[in-house]
DNA sequence: GCGTGATCATAA
DNA sequence: TTATGATCACGC
């Protein structure tokens, strides 16, 4: 099955309603897809899945998944209480400070321009094929939250152009951080500094931690 | 190896 | 229990 792109907003918003509320073997028997027996060897499964559903088209390019309407689409795994379950991965860090000029042509900034977010039942008691898809929020970082991450991508980015992306912790950054983004952790990527000299490096990818995603979703349900 | 989709596993 | 650091799968 072959799912064209949304030709607006409200198609897109529209198609995301209609999966509230069914399990992934649901909307994986509308795809003709096969569930696997756990996300364990298949950890980006239901984020695929989704894009197939509602027709992204960016592919693995670095763009929004939406390209049109400049939307990103996240999946995010929340536990019985409606919780974010994980951190949420956003794009690679560019490690060459041409592109690390500007937080305005940035590609976090490009990726988390709106962000259409869903919802999905993460915990592990729970069957992949039984996890139900939950309501999608539509988002955009209003300007306190913008102010933040941008400050946050500054401060990142300052450092790596300074040649210290050695000393970055996932700890810094306050919605924002920075953490390994590779097949191991052996893999290796080039790493310009200021000057125009080169290194080996760790690859890694900018996140947003859960507390902040938590902020964004709202919580389902307070009690227990 | 790069960049997409993320979650796993264990140290603290 | 939680967050950091590591890892899995895929297309190209």
């Amino acid at each position: 099955m072959n799912v064209s792109p949304p030709v607006n907003l409200q198609e897109l918003v529209r198609r995301a309603n209609a999966l509230s509320g069914i399990t992934l073997q649901q909307l994986a028997n509308q795809v003709n897809i096969t569930v696997p027996s756990s996300t364990h060897s298949a950890k980006g499964w239901a984020g695929n899945l989704l894009e197939i559903a509602l027709g992204a088209d960016a592919k693995n390019a670095p763009e929004p998944d939406f390209r049109k309407l400049g939307i990103e689409l996240k999946t995010i795994p929340i536990d019985k209480n409606g919780k974010a379950n994980e951190s949420t991965y956003i794009c690679i860090v560019q490690l060459d400070p041409g592109e690390l000029k500007d937080w305005d042509t940035s590609l976090v900034k490009a990726k988390l321009n709106k962000v259409l977010w869903i919802p999905i039942e993460g915990d592990k008691d729970i069957p992949l094929s039984l996890r139900r898809i939950g309501t999608p929020v539509l988002w955009k970082p209003d300007v306190n939250e913008e102010k933040q991450l941008r400050q946050d991508w500054q401060e990142l980015c300052d450092m790596i152009v300074m040649g210290e992306i050695d000393k970055i912790s996932s700890s810094m950054g306050k919605y924002l951080q920075i953490r390994p983004k590779a097949a191991n952790a052996k893999a290796l990527t080039k790493n310009k500094n200021q000057y125009g000299e080169t290194k080996a490096t760790l690859p890694r990818g900018f996140y947003l931690r859960a507390t902040f995603t938590q902020s964004i979703i709202g919580s389902l349900n307070d009690n227990d």
